[in-house]
DNA sequence: CTGGGCTATGAATACGTATACACACCTCAG
DNA sequence: CTGAGGTGTGTATACGTATTCATAGCCCAG
């Protein structure tokens, strides 16, 4: 055990090992410049002592903090801890440590501190928005920073993200050549390419097959599970309902198959349901919701990867990646509708 | 804007503001011995530069890093992802950082590194089980750790976690009172107090009535949706099978809700459902399940008062907090039995 | 007036590591 | 046998901050 008493230093290694700190450094960091003698024994003290570096030392020298700060939001739904989940297995992997904040509980200006405080080496930024400050100041400030799943436009920076608008399209399409005329839209507010591109997307695909989307029919409401339920309220209670409802997140299109399922509406006999994300929980049979997949792993790997390649080389050119996003056909649209 | 040279440090803003660092320092830390006009000097230029410590340097100074280790597991249950999301919102209040490490991905080893490269200030740990070692590291190495939400037995160490036994014994009581005398049970390995706990209270409230739990009616299984729903399909497809079924988790209710749906038994009406956790998700009409509360916030936010006293003063006597679960009924138990 | 104590400040140092520089030793070509 | 070049190691320093120590100026009791 290691006992309580303060934790060994370099210096308290070179000691016992009979040579001096730098030397110590020197076998820490793979330096060729040791003998393999030297090394041999520095690493047996090193063993016995149980030392590991004071990474706080070492990243006041280097400049570097082997840390990422991550910024997320809404940790609570299923699509936001399965990306979470992504990023810090990935992280893991590649030998780095994650900082998180919520952007829902930290103001804004929080980063530009961090920023100053070089306490981590790059930022990924997973909720950017086109008023949000974040990515510009961590741009603006040169660290190295990723946009994972919401990209921005008119910001140079890498961005991995889905083909929002390609699936959303097939989602329309899908729909309309399933002979659905009377189609019903659960959007969000265009607060960047995601939303905007999941809603334009699915227009699209209808306008270009002559169904028009009347303006009843569309709902523009919040990110929770209660906005899709009461969106869907909306739009069922009418008469002459809509008898295909598009939900541009899986958590609005739960919301909407419980309100279904409270009014009695039958699914998919009486209504057809589509979301968007593919979360674990669309397969449950609670809801069996057919959606267009966010390829989650992938978009995670190549984000992580380009901000490690930028990390090591700042002066690299921006990469905007936008991975497919297939539909997965489920229970909820199975049938041929009534 | 601060443009991308390197930040600026104190002896910049001393030389800008015709100090000396130390006095810039002092302004810093909220010296006293600083003369108002000086103050108000370093204060002005330091606005101008938009300066912010170094905090990797200040840490290295002062040994406090402010920032905390949160071990977690399954961030994509709902569970865990309400309880992540509230330990950041706190921390954050507090004015802490979180370092975030899942215990899924990361080897236990991970954290006697983490310990000696003293980058935390201190540790919270929500996964412990009587075999992992994590909180025998972290406490045995004199860092101030918390166990949240899963305690152990015969470790020395600050700990807040539900009253599972209490919950579960409620829960158990409520289904005898309402009727129920064959009574299905599913439930995890004791992997650790809660998990035991969550087990023994519930059946010692059938014992307490004198109803037996057949060995038949009880399954061992895993944590996820697909357990409980094949642990459901095993109670319910035998002969005879149970008017009740606990589960120890909401994740394993949901699994258990929906295998219920898929071979049409009906809740309430053939088969009570009562679950724990009381999650967001327990609300949702899909589920509608009546379920033990745990008290996360308190727990969170009490678990985290005790771990900073404790770095304030490491030798205080460890404190064990366990809160109450009161059980909340929802549909899944709201009609009598058939 | 004088000197003891208090106040505000600067100079110097330490935290633990990585690294530039210096140097002693060895090898080998000339 | 000599000197150039390579190799292994030690010494010294720097990263940016907090803090100890020293000191100059001041106030006031004696």
């Amino acid at each position: 055990m290691a006992g309580i008493g303060r934790p060994p230093t370099s210096r308290d290694l070179a000691r016992l090992a009979g040579v001096s700190q730098a030397t110590v450094s020197r076998v820490l960091t793979n330096s060729p410049r040791v003998s393999p003698d030297t090394r041999a024994r520095v690493l047996q003290v090193l063993e016995e002592l149980n030392y590991t570096p004071n990474a706080v030392a070492r990243a006041m020298k280097t400049g570097r903090t082997d840390t990422i700060g991550v910024f997320i939001t809404r940790v609570t739904s299923p699509f936001h801890g399965a990306l979470l989940d992504k990023i810090g297995r990935r992280l893991s992997e590649v030998g780095l440590h994650m900082i998180l904040w919520n952007i829902e509980h930290d103001p804004e200006e929080t980063v530009s501190d961090v920023i100053q405080q070089r306490l981590v080496d790059g930022f990924i930024l997973t909720s950017a928005t086109y008023t949000s400050k974040l990515h510009k100041i961590a741009v603006a400030s040169g660290t190295p920073t990723v946009l994972l799943h919401r990209g921005i436009d008119d910001i140079v920076c890498d961005q991995v993200v889905g083909d929002n608008w390609q699936g959303a399209f097939d989602a329309g399409r899908y729909l309309v050549e399933a002979g659905h005329r009377k189609i019903g839209l659960i959007t969000l507010p265009h607060t960047g390419n995601t939303s905007r591109d999941r809603d334009l997307g699915f227009r699209a695909a209808l306008a270009e097959a002559g169904v028009e989307v009347e303006a009843r029919n569309v709902v523009s409401t919040g990110v929770n599970h209660a906005d899709g339920h009461a969106a869907a309220r909306q739009l069922l209670t009418g008469k002459n309902p809509p008898t295909a409802i598009y939900a541009v997140t899986d958590l609005l299109a739960f919301g909407l198959l419980d309100c279904a399922r409270a009014l009695g509406v039958g699914v998919p006999d009486d209504l057809w349901v589509v979301g968007f994300d593919n979360t674990d929980m669309a397969s449950w049979e609670a809801f069996d919701l057919t959606s267009v997949d966010q390829p989650l792993r992938d978009i995670v790997d190549a984000g992580i990867d380009l901000l490690r390649q930028r990390i090591a080389d700042p002066s690299l050119e921006p990469t905007v990646l936008k991975l497919p996003c297939p539909l997965v056909v489920r229970g909820s649209t199975a049938n041929i509708p009534g």
